[in-house]
DNA sequence: TGTTTAATTGGTCAAATGATCAACTACGGC
DNA sequence: GCCGTAGTTGATCATTTGACCAATTAAACA
């Protein structure tokens, strides 16, 4: 057993705010592995400190789980995406590829697809905040864009968006939830979806 | 606190058969509530029986959750889907609305749908062989046969059959996992989905 | 460098949990 | 009606786990 100088894991003492983001952070990667219901000892195992010093940073393991929750989420929500969904002086496919690509890429991770479904089975009310969040600001206003291009034509309808939503949403469950072999690039399948959609309520056959 | 004659909760004892048929039953209810980290004393509570008598029906939890699997997943693949999609003297469309009608009522269950997504969460086998078995042996066949409908036109790839199949699941994913309502009524979005699949693939214009 | 502050730790407690076992009793056979 | 088999139970053990606390020590400051 050598220990060489480099292998001496001495106790070090961090800034309250760098010692508290390093434990955020070693929470989200290890209850995205394990689940929700992953120990405090082996959290703190991992994060290379005592199981004790978690509970100087948060009152209880639920009170930690909060934290994760919102670093998971927040910001993963970008503010400048209902403008873009509504910019008609872009095409609409146009903006929703655009969309759909920096939705994906934010959501796409082992991380929040994890944490967010082991949330939804554990009754996480943040779910249901999260995707009426989703349907309001997004879906809602993405359905408008698309009902105006297609007045003349058949209407879509708030279920149908939720199913091309699904179908894009379902290739990230199968790659982070299921562990399946997926497309390293999903935005070509995402592109062929939207492209289906769009068609199926003849919109952009001649514009 | 009257004990009236009904209100008298005697030992029963059942036969064998029975009694784990009981277990399993009140085991997938429970497990697919509070997630596969439930405990076995609150599983005996609700099926009204002692803790201890798990343990003779069963070697372990883990044991207990493999008949919770087996049980949740067998026989909700029927064996005449394969056939039912390959059977050419009815018209894609149709096969495509019977399959998906009798699929989502099979798996649209509160049980499967939880259970299957918290097996995924903890990495069960069962989640990539059962999925492997849909890919194969309904996806895959279902592919062939919209590519030879489709043969004069663009083929479809099996990552937008995923996609479509995807945006069906995710409707059970938002009722049993995120609690969001949805409509009673699955197939009228089913059949939009499915209608506008084909007529991305040209299928369906004339005939 | 000595002092102070608070970040960090090892140890510990109480409750929860998977698993076991001897004892009890319901049911079938005589 | 009696008996033996086996289904069922209460009690218990060994770990695990969330939470707590006094003691220790690294960093900031004079």
């Amino acid at each position: 057993m050598s220990d060489g100088p480099d292998a001496m894991v001495r106790r070090r003492r961090l800034a309250p705010e760098a010692r508290r983001e390093q434990i955020v952070d070693a929470a989200v990667c290890y209850f995205a592995e394990v689940g929700l219901s992953g120990t405090t000892r082996d959290l703190a195992k991992r994060a290379g400190i005592t199981q004790a010093l978690l509970y100087q940073y948060f009152r209880s393991k639920a009170d930690l789980l909060e934290a994760v929750f919102a670093r998971v989420y927040l910001d993963r929500m970008s503010p400048h995406w209902p403008a873009l969904i509504t910019d008609r002086s872009r095409p609409l496919r146009e903006r929703m590829l655009t969309f759909y690509a920096e939705y994906s890429g934010a959501i796409f991770s082992y991380e929040w697809l994890r944490i967010f479904m082991a949330a939804g089975l554990a009754g996480e009310a943040l779910n249901r905040r999260y995707l009426d969040h989703v349907r309001d600001l997004l879906l809602a206003p993405l359905l408008e864009e698309i009902r105006f291009a297609a007045r003349h034509n058949a209407q879509p309808e708030m279920e149908d968006l939720w199913n091309l939503h699904g179908g894009i949403i379902y290739l990230g469950i199968r790659r982070h939830i299921y562990h399946l072999p997926t497309p390293d690039d999903v935005m070509p399948v995402i592109e062929r979806a939207i492209d289906r959609f769009l068609a199926g309520f003849a919109i952009g056959e001649r514009a």
